[in-house]
DNA sequence: TATGAATGAGCTTTCATTCAT
DNA sequence: AATGAATGAAAGCTCATTCAT
């Protein structure tokens, strides 16, 4: 059984891949056979259609999120240290798995065209997470609440996501922990305090 | 030959709806022509191909934002006012042609699959103008500059592009001044002074 | 009504030569008109169809071949003259009008695919014809009868259309009595004397 | 292996059948598939494409050609007794292949519109290996030299090409080793002797 | 007569999926 | 479990022909 299961793993990583390469539609499913080092019907064995290979991958992706919204944040911390999380989470994401985060950001975050009904709400309750921590550190007093949390949550996700679509479009590798730091780093400050000069300028 | 233009636009706008409901991939060009109302073969003989068809779309869009970008700008203009302009432009561009920035937002912003190296270019260089217009901020004192000017585009942009990309998942239609109004300032403030309450409260 | 017949005429010497650049299935009923100078419906205004058009250009071909056969040979001629004739028709048509001759050639004498059983019947009156000639001399003691007038009209057509062939094939003209001599020369001294050297040698 | 090979030479004779039966441009993938009895999608698993079907054709067909003047012929031998084998060539590939030599006399040996340049190559170097033949037999004094090598090649392939043609025109079966000894007889004699009386009579 | 926009049947080809072994 | 041959529905595109003007 784990010998099973293992193998069905392997052939989802090599279609994470094709996936990532090609995209969704341009992937062939003798490619990914190829890929994996498996015979053409080997992959319909261990995953019922190319759709659901693909959902396969999603669930992986989304479980990770979930699991670290789960486990990862503190809801005592203060908003930044859990914003940092988020990000830091992406970033090493991104730096172990870049092909999941790269599928996440060009065929889901802003796709509609393979959007099923059910993807679409897995993408929306990610959002309804982030807009919840947002409008409970509105109300802890630290964030303004003169700005909807669902704008707020909006761009702070849309800066991150872009952050990373820049460097996936251009398979930008990411390494070593100071590009990373840097990143969070101005993506926070940019968040919470602004693009404006400092007021003593 | 002003009748011949209107037929071959007129194609152009009804492929753009097909586009936009179905995705590039899923769209069908006997989809385009039944939604036209004209026979299958007279889509082609105004386009070349399925592919030149979309490139006509995106050519479309390309031409208004640089026009905008070209003349819609004073150079002298506070940053503030500069990037008003630009979430003024997507808005109203979002009510009057919303399939035109649905496929901008779905098929282009972050595709990478369907980015051919011309496409890839003309959205490196929407992106790089941005960038100029922040560094140029910058440079005048307007905009801090301990953040890079290529983050700070790119926080903008992203904060703009994924507050567009929720109405367009949602099909949400944008209507009354009041709403763009209010999408702006809050773009703004939030992208100027930050998600922090004032310092005084 | 004479000038309706020219533009008739005209349009079908355009197709003939497209019909013989691109060969019949190649040949594009806009490209007949473009080279025609005619706009796209007049071609069919003059001509019913394609087919038509082919049958049309071909009608004209065997109309001078059966009319050179009509009264241009003298049946009491020897046959080497009637052999000549009929070799200086076909090279003075290609110097005169190679592109009808390259389709006899090309579509009409090997074809079988474009050989409806109209065209068919012509080719072998033709065939026919050329055999009575040959069986007519075989009788009057011209040409040895030890060998079928079948099997000796067809070595000698096929010695013609394969000399005609070469020159289609390469695309080479015809130009001076020269060369026309000494074709005519060689083919007749071949088919009735033979490829060995004299006796006497 | 063997099996696999085996149905790939099975689909391409099927393949010659109909290419023979409707000419290149009319035969239809799906009449290939029909006449094989397998499915449509079988026989672009085997063969990459049409025109790819039909060079696979072509290939066996020069592959023999080819095979039987290299090692068919002697070098040594009299010039008479080369042309007859390859006379026999062609009259034995007719009775066991037909569809193979109907399709070279029609879809080849005066094409020019099917012809691509790889083809043209190949049908050129056979012209040229025969006029080599002829013209060493001219050299060793077997043939007469005041007619150039060339113009006796293309006689005496214009007249067993001919020969054939009037065959594959009528779909008419060659059987038995009497029709082709007639043939070949009586080409031969025509081609060496003449058609001309025997002078003694 | 003359134009060229409009039509749509029909073509080759692709590729996810099934199935016999 | 594992293979890859076999299937066939669809897709994009072409182009002879028609037709309104």
């Amino acid at each position: 059984v784990t010998d099973k299961e293992k193998r069905k793993i392997d052939i989802l990583e090599y279609a994470c891949r094709v996936f990532r390469e090609r995209g969704y539609h341009n992937a062939r499913m003798a490619q990914i056979a190829e890929a994996a080092g498996v015979s053409y019907g080997l992959v319909y064995h261990y995953h019922k259609s190319k759709e659901n290979l693909f959902d396969a991958i999603l669930e992986k992706w989304w479980g990770g999120l979930n699991e670290m919204m789960d486990n990862g944040l503190d809801a005592h911390e203060h908003v930044a240290d859990q914003l940092a999380v988020i990000i830091n989470y992406f970033l090493d994401q991104y730096e172990s798995n870049p092909d999941l985060v790269h599928i996440f950001i060009t065929e889901v975050s802003r796709s509609s065209a393979n959007l099923t009904p059910a993807r679409l709400d897995m993408f929306k309750h990610w959002i309804g997470r982030t807009e919840s921590l947002i409008a409970a550190a509105q109300k802890r007093g630290e964030l303004r609440d003169n700005i909807k949390a669902r704008y707020l949550s909006t761009f702070f996700l849309g800066a991150l996501e872009t952050m990373l679509s820049t460097l996936v479009l251009n398979n930008q590798p990411l390494r070593g922990a100071a590009q990373k730091k840097r990143i969070a780093t101005n993506l926070l400050e940019q968040f919470f305090n602004g693009a404006l000069p400092p007021k003593g300028k």
